[in-house]
DNA sequence: CGATCGTTTGACGGTGCTCAATCACCGTGG
DNA sequence: CCACGGTGATTGAGCACCGTCAAACGATCG
């Protein structure tokens, strides 16, 4: 389940994506159609008109682990809302280096920051098999004007996602490594929450390195967080499952954004212990 | 005109704010009232029933510098367009620090993540005298709908806030603190010719503390890298006035996001000296 | 003038980046 | 079957950079 993307490439080395397009495929890039009604229902939208939204047909595309859904600076022809699977969206530097912006699952939309300009400002790849509805730009107007629910869905979707925008500018904001990957654990528990499933035990579909770029540090140092949270006893990682042990001592490490206690001191110990590291810090919820 | 927001204290130290609010203002907090096609006009998008767009207004809400526009947790009653003057957008994390996610001029739209859930996840403080139309959420769907203009350029906002949300990411990702002020600074130079304003000379309308707040350093730091790029000869720093020199030099210094120069050596020497500071560094556009 | 805030500069210590080696896992091909 | 190459993940060592603490300076306001 999880080696499938083993050989998920970087965006830079887009010739083999190139030649997994190329490949003989059943010669139609959108083969399948999915209802209306299934869409809305995904975004959690009410439908207004069963009869309508049932008979509509919204193209349905398949992708597979590593291929690049949208690419950066590619005319824009659709705005996708994720069916299942997970993809990350990125940024390429001028140097090269692969920014990961964000990570984009079920119900979430793909690709609308491509409608102000007409391109697409930022590349969407697969990081594991899923399957995305394409609403083509063109018939957005339209079908937003005939579909009230679907716009509403759209807009709530948008706004969602400028809310969830901040969730980069959390986690980079903190100082201590660990502290960062406390806090993108806990967003991911977050969203499990909101998806209705278990926020204790985490499935993480993307390499050390695409963490590693979301958090602004270097992949190593993702290594070594990890290492000291299990180290603290906060998280069990075994590869790409994490199991969060105890909830509140990662907030704990969280919560510190740098090291001014903000000079109302006298109130909780939630310093974290200067302790050279391995020694457990503090722990807010341990000497409960 | 820059030390009129010098009072403007951090959205921690609200009770001063709530003292602005409790003053005796003309009873009516919203007054004054703008055309929709002003509205429209400011946002650049074509008009399609003059006589609609003349007639409709819309309300309009001065905002004096240093005042919160939209408080973190209040309920969302409108939606916000920037008609002239600048905004913070921040976060207040559960250890006080405050988080500056972006900066909001003309044409900007506030407020809009709110949407979803109904309260407004940040805030909103004007940093310097401002101008704002308010969009009502409970008239925006039938405004939308009535006004096809309108929702395309609301839209297009829309698209291009989600766009710009990966430039706090961008600025954030470098590793040097003087590749953060340098993304910053040419970021705010395309913000402005893309208003048609000059994009050698920069007005900074927030403090150092917002700088450094928004590109996950220390203020001390942000000083500190002013000086370099100052002592460069990239850039002439006059408190919150900022002139650009040399825009490809600063682009150099922006340029590397990390060390790791991709491997593909044999390109250009646009690799930062390492010249324990002070000393100028590779400069691509100085030696010709 | 004193008080407050914003900005700047200095010194020190620690943390994370860089460079490197190692291990584990997978797919391929002899 | 195992050797081989490739990728991802982990661990180690050294040092430069930035955060912290501190102090000084300037500007504004009462």
């Amino acid at each position: 389940m999880v080696q499938v993307q083993a050989r998920m490439s970087s965006i830079a080395g887009q010739a083999g994506q190139q030649a997994w397009h190329a490949r003989p495929l059943p010669l139609a890039p959108v083969a399948a159609q999915g209802r209306l009604s299934d869409l809305l229902s995904i975004m959690g939208a009410n439908i207004d008109d069963r009869r309508l939204c049932d008979a509509y047909l919204i193209p349905l595309r398949r992708v597979r682990a590593g291929v690049v859904l949208l690419h950066e600076g590619t005319r824009a022809e659709s705005v996708y809302v994720v069916r299942f699977g997970t993809f990350k969206t990125l940024r390429v530097a001028e140097d090269g280096y692969e920014q990961v912006l964000g990570f984009s699952g079920q119900a979430d939309v793909i690709g609308f920051d491509a409608l102000c300009s007409g391109s697409h400002p930022s590349s969407a790849v697969a990081l594991e098999d899923a399957g995305v509805y394409a609403l083509p730009i063109r018939e957005l107007d339209g079908l937003r004007q005939r579909v009230p629910a679907l716009d509403r869905a759209l807009q709530s979707a948008l706004s969602a996602q400028l809310a969830g925008a901040a969730g980069i500018a959390e986690v980079m904001a903190a100082v201590a490594s660990e502290a960062r990957l406390a806090r993108f654990l806990l967003q991911r528990s977050m969203r499990m929450a909101a998806l209705g499933q278990s926020t204790r035990r985490l499935r993480l579909p993307m390499s050390r390195r695409d963490i590693a770029s979301h958090l602004g540090v270097a992949h190593e140092t993702v290594s070594r967080s990890f290492g000291e949270l299990v180290n603290w006893g906060f998280v069990a990682v075994d590869n790409r499952e994490v199991e969060i042990l105890d909830t509140d001592g990662l907030r704990g490490i969280a919560r510190n954004t740098r090291g001014c206690p903000d000079e109302r001191g006298s109130e909780a110990p939630q310093r974290r212990a200067r302790t050279r590291r391995t020694a457990r810090p503090c722990a807010s919820s341990v000497a409960a």
